[in-house]
DNA sequence: CTTATTTGACCGCT
DNA sequence: AGCGGTCAAATAAG
C-alpha cells in the first residue's frame, strides 16, 4: 500500500486521478442502482444520498488534487471547502478541529499521527476498542475536562522489534460505545504475519486472507463503493502536503509494510459517512477491523464532519458482508496496495474519521497479531 | 516465572 | 504552573 498509495499520493495527481475515475464509477453505479431498485422503501432516497455523498468524494478529491498542485509553500487554506457543501458546512467545526489536529502533530516528535473512532456494539463499560493489533498498556491519565481516563498504548513489539506505534484511547464523554484513538507512529512490527497465521489458524475469521480476499473482490467493486468512496473521503482529508505526499512517497516499501488495511469495512448509511470497515467475523467481543485511516493529511476540510461527528457504522455481520469485502478490496487498494494485512477482526467497530499529521507518511494499521507475545 | 496492567512520579511543552 | 505523555516500580494475571 505504501507504494500504491503513496505514489498515488505523492505522485499527487495520479492516486487522485485514479481516485476520482474510481469515484466517478461509484456515481455511475449508484445511478444506476437506483434505477434498479424499486421506488419505494426507500432505496431510491438512498442511492440518491449514496450518489450525494460520492459526489461530495469526488469534490473533495478534485480539491485535493488542487490542493496538492498548488501545495508547494501554500497552505491547504483554501482546499477543500467544496466538499462541504451538501455536509452542511462544519467549516469552521473543521477548521478548529485543523488546529488541534496540527497542534496536536506538533506536540510531539514527528510520528505520524491520526485519530479514528470506535463503536462497540454494546455498551458495556468494559469494553475497549480492538484493533485487533497488540498493544501494551503503559499509562493512563485523567485528562482535563474527560469523564474517561486516557488510556496510552504502545506495540507490544515496541522494545523486541523497535516498533514506535503507541495509540491513546479514550471512551468519548457523549457515548459511551464510542473511543477516539489516536495512534501515531507506524508498525514497523511482524504482527501483520503473526496475525494471520494465528487468525487462519483459529478459524475465526471466516473471511479470507485480506490480500487474497481483496484480489478476489477486485473485479466486483460495486456495491462497497460507497464504503469505499466514504473512506477515501476519510482519506483524502488527510493530507495534501507537500511534506505528506513526500512522505508517503518513502514512506515504506520494506516489504512489511507497517500499515495495512484491516479488511471488510462495511457500509451503514451513505448518509455522510465516512468510512467503516468491521468484520464480522466471529467473535464474541468486538474486534473492529477499521478502514484505514488515510494516508495523507486528514485535512479538516472534509466533507462534514466535525470532529465529533461519530460516523458509525455499526452493524453487525450484514449480509452484505460482501460488499463490504469488496470495500476493504477497494480501500486497500487504493490505499494498501500490497499487503495489506488482514484482518479478521471480530466483530464491528468501525473506523471513524482519521487526521492524519500533515507530515505523515500515514497510517499504519498493521496487520496484527494476536495479542501477547514477548514484549521484549 | 513470565508478561501485562496499574499507578504515582517525573519530564517537557505551552 | 498546569497539563499531557511517559517511565518504572509495584502488583496482578496466566
Amino acid at each position: 500500500m505504501q507504494d500504491g498509495g503513496a505514489g498515488a499520493d505523492g505522485g499527487g495527481g495520479n492516486g487522485v486521478q485514479l481516485l476520482l475515475t474510481i469515484l466517478a464509477d461509484g456515481e455511475e453505479q449508484a445511478r444506476q442502482l437506483g434505477e434498479l431498485l424499486p421506488d419505494d422503501d426507500g432505496y431510491r432516497a438512498a442511492s440518491r444520498r449514496l450518489q450525494c455523498t460520492l459526489g461530495r468524494a469526488v469534490a473533495v478529491a478534485r480539491a485535493v488534487e488542487a490542493a496538492s498542485a498548488s501545495s508547494r509553500g501554500t497552505d491547504r487554506s483554501d482546499s477543500p471547502r467544496s466538499a462541504d457543501e451538501s455536509s452542511g458546512g462544519t467549516a469552521a467545526a473543521a477548521d478548529a478541529q485543523e488546529r488541534q489536529a496540527v497542534l496536536l502533530c506538533k506536540r510531539r516528535k514527528g510520528l505520524p499521527r491520526w485519530t479514528a473512532k470506535f463503536r462497540v456494539p454494546d455498551a458495556n463499560l468494559e469494553a475497549t476498542p480492538d484493533d485487533g493489533l497488540s498493544w501494551r498498556k503503559y499509562g493512563q491519565k485523567d485528562i482535563l475536562g474527560a469523564k474517561f481516563p486516557r488510556g496510552y498504548y504502545r506495540c507490544t513489539y515496541r522494545n523486541a522489534q523497535g516498533c514506535p506505534a503507541t495509540k491513546q484511547v479514550q471512551r468519548s464523554d457523549a457515548d459511551l460505545c464510542v473511543f477516539d484513538v489516536t495512534y501515531q507512529g507506524e508498525h514497523t512490527c511482524h504482527q501483520r504475519q503473526q496475525r494471520h497465521h494465528a487468525s487462519s489458524a483459529a478459524t475465526q475469521s471466516p473471511l479470507p486472507q485480506p490480500q487474497q480476499q481483496q484480489r478476489e473482490e477486485q473485479d466486483h467493486p460495486a456495491a462497497g463503493m460507497q464504503l469505499v468512496v466514504m473512506g477515501f473521503k476519510d482519506v483524502l482529508k488527510v493530507d495534501t502536503t507537500e511534506a505528506a505526499a513526500a512522505a508517503a512517497l518513502h514512506g515504506h516499501d520494506d516489504g512489511a509494510s507497517p500499515f495495512c488495511f484491516p479488511s471488510v469495512p462495511f457500509v451503514h448509511h451513505a448518509g455522510e459517512a465516512p468510512a467503516a470497515a468491521f468484520s464480522p467475523s466471529a467473535g464474541s467481543g468486538y474486534d473492529f477491523s477499521s478502514a484505514a485511516p488515510p494516508r495523507h493529511c486528514p485535512c479538516p476540510l472534509l466533507a462534514g464532519g466535525s470532529y465529533d461527528d461519530v460516523y458509525d457504522y455499526e452493524r453487525r455481520r450484514a449480509p452484505g458482508a460482501e460488499s463490504s469485502s469488496e470495500l476493504a478490496e477497494v480501500v486497500s487498494r487504493a490505499t494498501a496496495p500490497a499487503g495489506a494485512g488482514g484482518l479478521d477482526y471480530a466483530s464491528l467497530y468501525q473506523y471513524h474519521q482519521a487526521e492524519l499529521d500533515p507530515h505523515l507518511p500515514f497510517p499504519p494499521f498493521g496487520g496484527t497479531g494476536p495479542s501477547h507475545g514477548p514484549y521484549q
